[in-house]
RNA sequence: GUGAUUGUAGCUCAGCUGGUUAGAGCGCUGGUUUGUGGAUCCAGAGGCCGCCGGUUCGAACCCGGUCUUUCACCCCA
């Protein structure tokens, strides 16, 4: 007989991390819902060819592989062998487990380009799978929660994400969290400023890590990337720089005079603020940080990260702009923005955050007990009568000693048990212990409904 | 992918520099109670000490490998 066990970084969910979860979900759904998005799904596997190239060297690494089916190694010579693992792969694998969502939805996009209704707003939820090592907060199987726009460039998709994750967050009682918000245009134009045109990828790396590893140490990493000595010094006041929302944006204003896409860049960013205060919203928990680089390679504009305050747990939430996400599978000039609640993530905040509200772990609210034969008989009469008024109502399926009848229904955190012996057969009625008072009285069906509704 | 770390009863963990039949608490089963759960008391069941190999007269303990857990790096939700 062999131990059961689960593949490294997969987990189960029992009824109670079920109904939690579920929770979560209900609450993001709704809200996507509340901003007009629309739901899809797509398939977890994909042609490896949709998915290969989109997320960088890295991102192709962590991708699952399926193996063909049937004999799989058919296609494979010794030459392809002796040329390596890459050479091997397209040989034996055409398929692949999703990464995200945002691929597979731009594929969608694309083959769906004449059905669809432009600007296109959909949400989606489901698994994505990811060959990382675990470590808390971080698994090889995760729901992600998307919600994208494509086929418009206004910026008041940009306000209402913030309003969606303020709303998400708000009725899940999480309060201490910031949405960190920058634009890829104005880490190009810091980049410009400096004089170190097109190296903003490596900026956005380094810098990503400033609150991490400190000033001195991104420094280090710059000059090893080959940023100039004189960049650098260009670039201090800025990392230093520490002041509210409009002293933010009026310093950028000034540093990045010589940039054009800066520039467009705080533009867009003030544009946005004032849609949010047209709609009658604050800035609250809205932070504007410069330094905030995501690394996928695709946003273009407006970027987004969530954190929660006082968790050990990477952010929750995040997302962007992209001009061109459909462009590489031929579908050119889309526009799209959008973003992603990791529920696992907001799980794990929740939890220890303890916020949780207090739930039995059943919704059963009434359990039917009984001695004999006779009583069960009798029983199964009145579980239809209770059902039927709307309660939530089971009945102990096989026959037992009624302390293991009651033990049942106090472990499941049932909050009533009706007993049917035979002084309620004779009266036609039930006995209904309430088990949080152990207050117990003889009642008719139609009291005991009333009690326990 | 790199570097650490963990694994003993269902759960949380003890187990001395390697030495007889591997322990505790909680939980579980039964009883105390033949119409009543949560408390008390009594009794009982339950372990290839992650897996494979090596060293040794002898391994839960030492060594190697492997899987798993957790963590840092990389990257990310």
């Amino acid at each position: 007989m062999q131990k059961p066990s689960l593949p490294k970084g997969t987990r189960d969910f029992g009824p109670l991390q079920m109904a939690r979860r579920t929770y979560i979900l209900d609450t993001i759904k709704d809200t996507f819902q509340l901003f007009g998005y629309q739901q899809i799904e797509t398939p977890a596997m994909e042609n490896l060819s949709t998915l290969t190239g989109k997320y960088g060297d890295e991102g192709d690494q962590l991708l699952f592989k399926i193996l063909n089916s049937g004999d799989f190694i058919k296609d494979v010579s010794t030459l392809d062998l002796e040329k390596g693992s890459a050479s091997v792969l397209n040989k034996v694998s055409e398929k692949g487990l999703r990464y995200d969502l945002t691929v597979p939805f731009a594929r969608y996009v694309v083959m769906n380009r004449n059905e669809l209704t432009f600007p296109f707003k959909r949400f989606q939820i489901q698994p994505v799978w990811r060959a990382d090592r675990p470590q808390k907060g971080r698994y090889r199987e995760f729901y992600q929660c998307d919600a994208d726009v494509v086929g418009t460039d206004g910026l008041v998709c940009e306000a209402e994400i913030i309003l969606m994750i303020r709303r998400v967050f708000e009725k899940l009682s999480l309060d201490d969290y910031s949405i960190k918000i920058n634009n890829r245009k104005i880490l190009t134009g810091i980049s410009e400023a400096i004089g170190e045109e097109g190296k903003e990828g490596p900026l956005c790396v380094a810098i990503d890590k400033l609150d991490k590893i400190g000033w001195e140490k991104v420094k280090e990493e710059l000059t090893l990337r080959g940023f100039g000595e004189e960049s650098l010094d260009k670039l201090a006041p800025l990392v230093a720089l520490e002041s509210d929302l409009t002293g933010k944006i009026g310093f950028l204003r000034q540093f990045l005079k010589t940039s054009e896409t800066g520039l467009k860049g705080v533009e867009e960013l003030e544009q946005t603020f004032e849609i949010l205060s047209q709609m009658g919203e604050n800035l609250d928990h809205i932070d504007f940080d410069i330094m905030l680089a995501r690394g996928l390679s695709y946003y273009t504009g407006a970027i987004f990260e969530v954190k929660v305050h006082h968790v050990a747990i990477g952010s929750v939430s995040g997302g962007g702009r992209y001009d061109n996400l459909t462009g590489v599978f031929g579908l050119s000039g889309v526009s799209g923005v959008g973003f992603s609640f990791g529920v696992d993530r907001l799980y794990d905040v929740m939890e220890e955050l303890d916020l949780f509200p207090a739930e039995s772990h059943t919704s059963t609210r009434l359990l039917l007990t009984y001695f004999d034969q006779s009583g069960f008989q009798y029983a199964l009469g009145l579980l239809n009568q209770f059902r039927k008024a709307g309660i939530k109502t089971e009945i102990y399926p096989n026959q037992a000693k009624i302390q293991k009848q009651f033990d049942f229904a106090n472990k499941k955190g049932i909050p009533f048990v009706g007993v049917c012996g035979g002084d309620e057969i004779l009266s036609g009625g039930v006995s209904v212990k309430n088990m949080g008072s152990g207050e117990q009285q003889k009642l008719s069906v139609n009291e005991a409904i009333k009690l326990v509704c």
